[in-house]
DNA sequence: ATATTTTTTTAGACTATTCTAAAATCTTAT
DNA sequence: ATAAGATTTTAGAATAGTCTAAAAAAATAT
């Protein structure tokens, strides 16, 4: 059974490579994690010798199949957690992190399946991230900056790109959340600013600015 | 903030050493956490100079009060994460205990708050045990032998004095569970055993030996 | 009261994870 | 092509928690 501190490497692995499974730098890992490369060396070993990742001295790594499906596992039960305390707990989506990150390292599958079942099976987490099912399978959704999309567009917020606390405060003001249905009604030429229906029933109008870092899709 | 394995050994200590807060043996701490007695020596030390046990080299340890306090809270979290895999995840009272051990080292007070209040502020745990209030304050509530009951008693199952397996299976094949309400109806002097009332509908006769071994409390 | 047994502690060592400092390797700019 | 700079690895050490073996203290039995 992996360690809590394994999990977190293949973890950080895996969403360093991306879907890809590009090769991904000691120091990349060791800036996530918050440790010093030389750490990050030793630990890189280890789970080669476990064979969790393939790993070549001085040529980065990427995770094999076994690394790969757990690191699938540990996300699917990060994200079912945060839909937990989202949907049964009434956090705010952006409060959730920390505490699913302790969550996702508990141990046992029955409790993640019976979790899963409580939750209605999501597909997504509050964040509008995929949650993999139990075989490490992931719905891929297209996602879009809101700022290209036309007239008429109609889909959900499934994410942003710029994540500072000034910027999710403000969304949450004009209550766009991850989740949330989304559609163009015009966009004013002058300012690239558009005029958007949110929910079916608000309204309002959002700077190019601010269309420029939401992710949505249809 | 505590490591798993102190909270663990506070734990420990906590539930050996009972409400009479008894000195606690460094061999009886070993026993249950299954270390060697020079281990728990080790921690001990630790965990008097952090002040949390009063320690005496050979003379056993208590909690100071800071540690009864941090035994409560982790007991609180332990009794709290167990309801909500009764009620809400469904499993059996008596599967829970393991997946608990590991979350109630999950560390987020709004988190328990939070849970508290979704599962309805309960204030006995699915085996009958009281959970401490946010303070730490429990609810004492006595607990005595069904056999040792008058006919007319009323009241609910609350634990078991025997936990073989073979047992719980039998008591839960005749749907005798922790929170059942339970009547005596009759008493057979032949044999001591009881004809009784369950859940206010299913009527049964339980052997004195089994009664012997429930505790009830009204 | 003292010898024996049991319990507890000390001393020294091991594993996992981390660190610092220095060496090795790779990349890039000329 | 090579020097400078960046990245990565090695070597050696620290901390937390555990262990074994042996010494010290307490409890017990005659």
């Amino acid at each position: 059974m992996l360690t809590h501190t394994e999990e977190n490497y293949i973890k950080t692995i895996y969403h360093l490579s991306g879907d890809a499974n590009r090769d991904v730098s000691t120091n990349g890992i060791s800036e996530v994690l918050k440790t010093k490369p030389a750490s990050v060396t030793d630990m890189l070993r280890k789970l080669s010798e476990k064979s969790y990742i393939h790993y070549i001295k001085y040529q980065g790594v990427t995770l094999t199949k076994k690394g790969k499906k757990e690191a699938l596992q540990i996300i699917r039960k990060h994200r079912l957690w945060e839909v937990f305390l989202v949907d049964k707990l009434k956090f705010h989506w952006d409060e959730v992190h920390e505490i699913a990150e302790q969550l996702e390292h508990i141990h046992s599958n029955l409790l993640i399946s019976r979790l899963d079942e409580f939750l209605g099976n999501p597909a997504f987490d509050p964040h509008g991230d995929p949650i993999p099912d139990p075989q490490g399978e992931i719905t891929i959704r297209k996602k879009y900056l809101l700022c290209d999309m036309a007239v008429g567009f109609n889909g959900v917020v499934v994410g942003m790109l710029e994540t500072s606390p000034a910027f999710l405060q403000y969304l949450d003001r004009l209550n766009i959340c991850p989740g949330a249905k989304i559609s163009i009604k015009e966009r004013i030429v002058f300012d690239g600013s558009l005029e958007i229906l949110l929910q079916e029933d608000k309204q309002l109008v959002i700077s190019y600015e601010v269309a420029k870092n939401l992710y949505v899709s249809d």
